[in-house]
DNA sequence: CGCGTGGTTGACACGGATCAATCGTGGTGG
DNA sequence: CCACCACGATTGATCCGTGTCAACCACGCG
């Protein structure tokens, strides 16, 4: 529930929570907007026109929530198309007296469910802030109107709903097909490549290690052992929340179908 | 490979191959366009309008393959919206030498890959046809077109996706939290309900059994043993590829988290 | 009739979950 | 300031689900 991680592997070293922490290098300005860059991350594609940005955010409405917020529920009704823009959210499903049922965790800025609002059914799973966040919400609406005036928006959205549905057929081929120390390998290759693309492969976890090993579908003791497995075939090197890549070739081919 | 599946518990019995059977109680000509309802099932919503029909027809381009063709590769470039209108094709990882990692099967008429055009990244996953098959393609230029003409295309393409996107999101929550009798219990149920909404609850597998098993993530021994779990709980009657819900309350209890 | 294919069954092995204990850390209150 | 406690991670022991391997059966086809 606290956003504040802490480590403890043998230095204990702690980390500060990705709300508290600047939240990017380029651009966080603190007005009510989303930034230009936000809006480039969401609706990929060619450069956004003045007028395009203009519009969205006529239309935008903007949440700030703290960390353990419901962002939604499971069946509630969607009629927006739902982004986080920093900070961090789980989805998955929540239970009542227990631990929720992480399944993906979304690191702003990123659509959080740009699907749901085109079907007349709600949401799919719920979801909830893993740490403070700021949503953004596209009024579904507001934005048949833009779409009706600005064609290649409805291009740029169906890009997005498709690269979900990659990241989707991906994981779901991973957990058919790969077992523990394949996902675990594969996990840490994309963290390094997408997280920041230096040379030494460093890698910081950026969240509890047992949310992580829910998304991996494994418990925390597993991922715990998997973590050592690999530390000793010297692929990686772990100071507790912070992984560095030894072997990348070699953590390839062992996560490699 | 072979379109034909023979049964073998007690009765043997054969049933036809989905090529050989006629497709369709409504309507199939045999001409060479794809008829009203093949397009209502792609694209939902609301009543296709005769300009939209025509427009679509103008545009589409058919395709039929034998049993066991390939339908696309992965990482083919993608530059048209897929689906199939009649007979059945396999997602999922192909190898050369070995028997094909089936992940998903899609029985027309529905959307085959109605993403991967819009990134420029090539198809996520092999395709080929589990039956003969007519395939219907989309060229994404004339589609862009089509799009800027009629923008409510748009919006029936996102519900399309959003389906997809669904679909995935189920199938993942299953992989990583429901274990095989859970799995098999909902795939029974969900089969139920979709292929017709009669009372007694039967059901025609339509599909050789391992192939129903790579979809659940098992092997077709597990299955077997799954299936003859239900039975001997009363839940289910099995008869060859002829299964018989006999308590889907039951088995919607299993079935849940 | 032999052979190939697909399904079922049993014996066994292994991956990973579960349960329980321990450790290190940070926060809290006396 | 320090004892105490909550929480997260780690480790070990054990159990269970499911994969693997092998044998066998039933059917269709050449």
């Amino acid at each position: 529930m606290s956003p504040f991680i802490v480590d403890s592997l043998n230095t204990h070293a702690v980390i500060s929570a990705r709300g508290a922490a600047p939240r990017g290098l380029s651009s966080a300005p603190m007005n009510d907007l989303p930034s230009r860059s936000d809006w480039q991350a969401l609706l990929s594609g060619t450069t956004l026109s003045p007028a395009e940005l203009l519009a969205l955010n006529a239309i935008a409405r903007l949440r700030e929530l703290p960390a353990g917020a419901t962002v939604f529920a499971r069946a509630q009704p969607a009629s927006e198309l739902l982004a986080v823009l920093s900070g961090s959210v789980g989805l998955g499903l929540a239970r009542v007296g227990q631990a929720a049922h992480l399944e993906r965790s979304i690191r702003g800025p990123a659509w959080l469910d740009l699907g749901s609002a085109w079907l007349g059914e709600g949401h799919a799973q719920d979801a909830w802030s893993l740490s403070p966040v700021r949503i953004l919400a596209l009024p579904l609406p507001a934005l048949r109107e833009l779409m009706a005036v600005q064609p290649a928006m409805s291009e740029r959205l169906l890009a997005g709903l498709a690269r979900t549905v990659r990241s989707l057929v991906l994981m779901a081929h991973d957990l058919m097909h790969k077992d523990a120390e394949k996902r675990l390998a594969a996990w840490l290759l994309q963290g390094a490549s997408s997280g920041c693309g230096e040379g030494p492969a460093l890698l910081q976890l950026g969240q509890r290690k047992r949310d992580i090993a829910a998304q991996l579908a494994i418990t925390p003791e597993t991922l715990s052992r998997m973590m050592r497995q690999l530390k000793l075939k010297g692929l990686i090197e772990v100071q507790g929340y912070t992984v560095r890549l030894l072997d990348a070739g070699a953590l390839r081919a062992l996560a490699a179908d």
